[in-house]
DNA sequence: CGCATAACATTATGCGCATAACTAAGTTTA
DNA sequence: TAAACTTAGTTATGCGCATAATGTTATGCG
């Protein structure tokens, strides 16, 4: 492949990173999350309480990140932690009330985020387009690279 | 748009930012690049000297970030800055012989990042792959909306 | 059983990027 | 020409995410 495509190519990776993350930081903000903190809300209301290690990889992000996320999440009120009587070095996180109120208006938010992101596409482009971003992180992905 | 479908992609587009920036990561750390860094080499090789709002402008980053990277960028001796005379705000930004030396073989990393990012994917969709990863950036960028 | 190893979590630290607040220099206009 | 405005850049600060190092608890095996 020549430069001209490769560049074409990771520099619009790098891009929709940097603009999708800023609108959703945009949008988020009335809510009083910061990006990153919407994604733990939406698991724990998809999948329900989990200990923070699940919630490290099914956020795909690093056991040190959640810590901080959940900590914070916790000081606003929105999540809640609980131990767990057979391991004491789990720690079950949890929505409160007030996170699962969140969570759906999170949820009206994604939806009107995501239509805003994909006008101007084909219906068909629009259709894989799953299927292709998760090709492509998979391709790149040094986790289970590493293992 | 269900939620279902919305969460796809915005997860999606969330989890390749991660990982396309960590094997990025991996990739720049053994010419002592930080993500980022690089992407502000190819630009000056591609467009030559310019002074930092004109870099931040190319970047799609803000001010303060060009004004942090380009000090390290100075720090390591890849970039050196230097003044314009009709305009005393002004500081030209340019790569040094180690910049240039560097940015070839950036570009290399690059082919090959991306290579792998879209293997296994259709020839077509390849094709059309930054055109619609820049369709998905214009909707969602807050800086022209906002101007 | 006891010990090595693995797993859960945290603290410390550093980078990229953002916004807010500011200085200094250039430009427009009354 | 003095005042108002714009533009280039910096400093200060904060968040998300990463890696490295550490403490603690569970577990598998000789």
């Amino acid at each position: 492949m020549d430069f001209e495509q490769a560049d074409a190519i990771n520099q619009a990776i790098r891009l929709l990173s940097l603009r999708h993350r800023a609108r959703a930081s945009a949008l988020l903000a009335p809510l009083g999350l910061h990006p990153g903190q919407e994604a733990l809300l939406l698991e724990l209301a998809r999948t329900g309480p989990m200990i923070k290690a699940q919630l490290s990889e099914a956020l795909g992000c690093e056991p040190p990140s959640v810590t901080l996320m959940t900590r914070k999440l916790e000081a606003s009120g929105h999540i809640r932690f609980r131990a767990v009587p057979s391991d004491k070095r789990a720690s079950v996180v949890e929505l409160t009330d007030s996170g699962k109120a969140l969570a759906t208006q999170v949820k009206q938010l994604w939806c009107a985020l995501a239509e805003e992101t994909i006008a101007g596409l084909a219906p068909d482009t629009v259709a894989s387009l799953p299927d292709t971003l998760n090709t492509m992180t998979a391709n790149v992905d040094s986790r289970r690279r590493a293992k």
